[in-house]
DNA sequence: GAAAGCCCTGTAGCAGCTACAGAGTCAAGT
DNA sequence: ACTTGACTCTGTAGCTGCTACAGGGCTTTC
């Protein structure tokens, strides 16, 4: 299997294939003369592995650490377990600050409800009082999920 | 007022403080004849404002508009008003994301309760066997958010 | 033998910082 | 006058997880 039939069998684009061999969670597959990449399937098992993992929004270093366990059979789960909890720990916490943000999100946005000058917009008056009363919501400070705006 | 000095106003790291000024959401502020940066308190006030709208997770472009408009004040705020909207939107859809996440890994959780070797650990196992089934979680596809692991 | 479609490496870019290195400035103490 | 220490300066590289080139080589098909 060429890296074209590999990226196509396990939706991922060829670019994302070349950087995971790169940094460690694939690894390096034979080549052929011409220097073209073989993949077994084997690979496409790993790689939709690691695929599944991201999609459940856990970070490549934890997919490493999956890796390895799925890579040493004998060895006990309790760390898989402590991962999982704690990326559960993650989604939980980061839920609880969106809401909270949808909450103030909406506040402010109810300060605003027809169309007029900028500087009698409910919404950036009330975003600078907000700011000058250094209320900073805490959402930045305990998160670890991804961004709003990441993508 | 010198830069650690609006840094400990703002909460805000003075590297983080050159880096808007560097991308242009601070304006430059005068100098001594030493070289260093002298800010007024409009400048502690515009850095304020940034800072909150980040804590309400606003990209960087986001704020950029923001504070087009706060510059601005003439202008009408239907833009605003629709930056806003589309800024929950945002978050509410990432809400709905990861409670569905949150879900799928307590379902994955429950697949190992005790501690054993890995190769039984219904974690992996599970795992294995939803990534060869191709059944990625949708959350990926979707969203605009901070992730989990972003910070 | 030439065009089309693969594939290769290496590098740079995205967001939004953060963390240096290596240098200069300034106020206080001796 | 000199030194120490705290502060500041610029510039560059790093973080995550890709993505997008540029500029070439391989392979298949007509």
């Amino acid at each position: 299997m060429r890296i074209g039939e590999l990226a196509l069998a396990a939706a991922t684009p060829i670019e994302t294939i070349r950087y995971y061999e790169r940094v460690g969670l694939l690894p390096a597959p034979a080549r052929t003369s011409g220097n073209f990449r073989v993949y077994e399937m084997v690979h496409l098992e790993r790689l939709r592995f690691i695929r599944y993992c991201r999609s459940l929004d856990m970070s490549l270093a934890e997919v490493r650490t999956l890796l390895h366990f799925r890579d040493a059979p004998t060895e006990d789960c309790t760390d898989v377990n402590a991962l999982l909890d704690e990326h559960i720990g993650h989604v939980t916490t980061r839920i609880g600050e969106l809401r909270a943000l949808q909450t103030q999100l909406e506040d402010l946005r109810r300060r605003c409800v027809r169309i007029q000058e900028a500087d009698r917009c409910g919404i950036l008056t009330g975003l600078s009082r907000a700011a000058a009363r250094q209320e900073p919501a805490e959402a930045r400070e305990v998160s670890h999920l991804r961004p709003l705006h990441g993508h």
